[in-house]
DNA sequence: AAACATCTTGACCAGATGGTCAAACCAAAT
DNA sequence: ATTTGGTTTGACCATCTGGTCAAGATGTTT
C-alpha cells in the first residue's frame, strides 16, 4: 500500500510535533492542526498515538542505523572513506531526530531498544574495517571501539546540542550554522589524525 | 533560607522526573508520589510546575556551566589539564541531566537560552587558553573552535545516547559500562594527540 | 494552655486529552 | 440516479491534570 498524501502530510507533521514535544508531551490535537485534518481524521489513519509514535519511531531507525553501517567495500584507501563517512553521517543528523530517539530510548527502553536492535545484524562493519587495516599495518595500532564512539560522537553531538555548544563557542544561531558547515571537514581531518600511525 | 529537607527530597524526585519524562510529560502527581509526600504540600513548597522546573534547569546550569570553565590558572604543562579536565566532565555528565537540558533547549529555546546565557561572562576561557598556548608554540597552529566542539563531543555523547552506541559496539548495559569507564583515558588521550604539533 | 506560625492533606474544580461514533461527504461504478 | 466504498468531521465521553482551599496536624512561644 502506498502511504496517500494526506498519510505523508501526518506523518510529517507527527514527526515535527514528536520531535519537539516528545511521546508523553505530543498532542494528538497540535499534530492534527499542522497537517491540516481533524483529529477525528488523524484516528482514522493512526488508531492510537502509541501506533503513530512507533510508525516514526520506526522509520527513523530504518534511516539511521543502516547509515552506521557503510563500510563494508573493502578498498585500503580509508582516509578518503572517513571523510565522505563523517559528511554522510552529519548530514542525516543535522536533520534532527537523533535527540529524539535519544530521549525516547531514556524514557522507554524496554520497549524501543529490542526495535533498534532488530536492524543490527552481525559484528560493527567500523570495527571489522579497522581491524583488517590494523592486521596490514596500515593505521594505528589500537582498539577501534573508542575510535567508534570518538567518531559517532563528534558527528552526532553538534547537532543533538547545538544551543549549549553554540554558547560555548559565543555564537548567533547563524554563525554556529555557517560554523558547523565547515566544521565536517575538520572533524573528518581530527578523526584521520586518531587514526594515523 | 537552607533547603529543608523535605524540599531537597523534592529537588531529588523532581529531577528524576523531570529527566526522564521531560517538562511536559512529567507529573505533579508522579513527582509528589517520588518524594512520599501528598500533591498538595507539593504545591506548597513550589507553587506551579513551571517554577519547581525552573529551579531544577537552573540548578543544572550553575552546576554545569561553570564547569566548562575550568583552564584559569595559565600553567604551560597542558597534556595534564586535559586529561583531568575530559575526567571531570565525563564524571559531571554521567549523572545524566545533559540529554534533559538539550531536550528542553531544544523545546523552548525562547526562555531556556537566556538563562544559560546569563551564566556565560567573558570569552571562553579553553579558546582563550589554547590561543595562549599556540602564541608560544607549543601545541598545533590550528583554529581552536573545532578542538573545543570535539572536546564537548567526546565527553557528552557517550552520556548523552549510551543505548545507541551501546549498540553500535554490541554491548550490553553492564558492558558498556565499564568500557566508558576506561574510555575516559582514550578520549583524553584522542584530545592530545589532536592538540599536538 | 492558649495563641501563633508553619506544614500537610483529602476533597474538589475547570480545562485538557486520547479516543469513539454516527452522520455527512465525495468520487467512481452500476 | 443510485449504490457503494473510502474518507472526513463535529459532537461527545471517561479520564487525567495542574492547581486551589478549608480544615486539620505539628511544633514553638508566651
Amino acid at each position: 500500500m502506498e502511504p496517500t498524501d494526506t498519510e505523508k502530510r501526518i506523518l510529517k507533521a507527527a514527526m515535527l510535533v514528536f520531535e519537539r514535544d516528545g511521546f508523553l508531551g505530543a498532542r494528538m490535537q497540535v499534530i492534527a492542526d499542522e497537517a491540516g485534518i481533524s483529529k477525528a481524521s488523524l484516528h482514522y489513519y493512526f488508531r492510537t498515538k502509541e501506533k503513530l509514535f512507533d510508525r516514526i519511531f520506526d522509520d527513523y531507525t530504518a534511516s539511521i542505523i543502516p547509515l552506521l553501517s557503510t563500510w563494508e567495500d573493502g578498498t585500503d584507501d580509508w582516509q578518503p572513506k572517513v571523510k565522505h563517512f563523517v559528511k554522510e553521517l552529519m548530514r542525516v543528523f543535522s536533520e534532527s531526530s537523533l535527540l529524539f530517539m535519544a530521549q525516547e530510548l531514556h524514557r522507554d527502553p524496554k520497549k524501543l531498544e529490542p526495535r533498534m536492535a532488530k536492524r543490527r545484524t552481525g559484528p560493527n562493519p567500523f570495527l571489522t574495517y579497522y581491524e583488517s587495516l590494523r592486521a596490514k599495518g596500515l593505521v594505528r595500532d589500537t582498539d577501534p571501539r573508542p575510535l567508534l564512539v570518538a567518531m559517532q560522537s563528534l558527528c552526532a553531538y553538534p547537532s543533538m546540542n547545538p544551543k549549549m555548544l553554540a554558547g560555548s563557542l559565543r555564537m548567533n544561531a547563524k554563525e554556529y550554522d555557517a560554523f558547523i558547515t565547515s566544521y565536517a571537514d575538520d572533524a573528518a581531518d581530527l578523526l584521520v589524525r586518531m587514526m594515523q600511525k
